[in-house]
DNA sequence: TTTATATTTCGACAAATATCGAAATATTTT
DNA sequence: AAAATATTTCGATATTTGTCGAAATATAAA
């Protein structure tokens, strides 16, 4: 759960998480959509795999990534727990 | 959304917003669950504040905090419409 | 009005985090 | 085999964050 809070703490990682919910992409798909360096973005793919949140397959050069919703559903399991009126 | 999701990132944090799930408390009571020094404490409710995710009221010499929902909703609605499968 | 209790603010500091450029690794193309 | 492309790893650094003790503020009790 704290690694999963960790990476959603950031807003290039939560778009990164809009940008493939539309389809899976590359690294270099993904890092063109920011102003920033290959190494962070690089960084920042490892904390989302470390949580879960998206799983990375090699295609030849390339590195492709996916969003993988089994932890979303974790967290969204907790917080409809708190939202939820107690009586 | 950033400050939520800050708010979010610390497992103290998300204790407190349990804690107050079940009943509003005053931030001694909520500082006795936990072995950090009530500077600390006072610290999280006002990150947690900021996040809109608590509400306190002042109750003579106590300050009672209160766990805010709608915010949580917000982030709901955020994270269903991720999971969501695409077809 | 003094003393006690509850909470927050203020500085300070150690640990964690985001970022970068350079170098390393892996794969494809020439 | 050499050159080009894609991605990650490695150090280094500036910023942010969690924590504390001491002091400040506010209310209640003696």
């Amino acid at each position: 759960m704290n690694t999963v809070f960790k990476a959603l703490n950031d807003p290039i990682r939560r778009e990164i998480l809009t940008l493939l919910k539309k389809g899976d992409m590359t690294a270099g798909e993904i890092a063109d959509h920011f102003q920033i360096g290959k190494p962070t973005l690089s960084h920042h793919l490892d904390l989302l795999r470390q949580a879960d949140l998206v799983s990375s397959r090699k295609d030849g050069q390339f590195v492709v990534y996916s969003l993988s919703t089994t932890v979303l559903d974790e967290i969204l399991q907790w917080m409809y727990q708190l939202s939820q009126q107690k009586q």
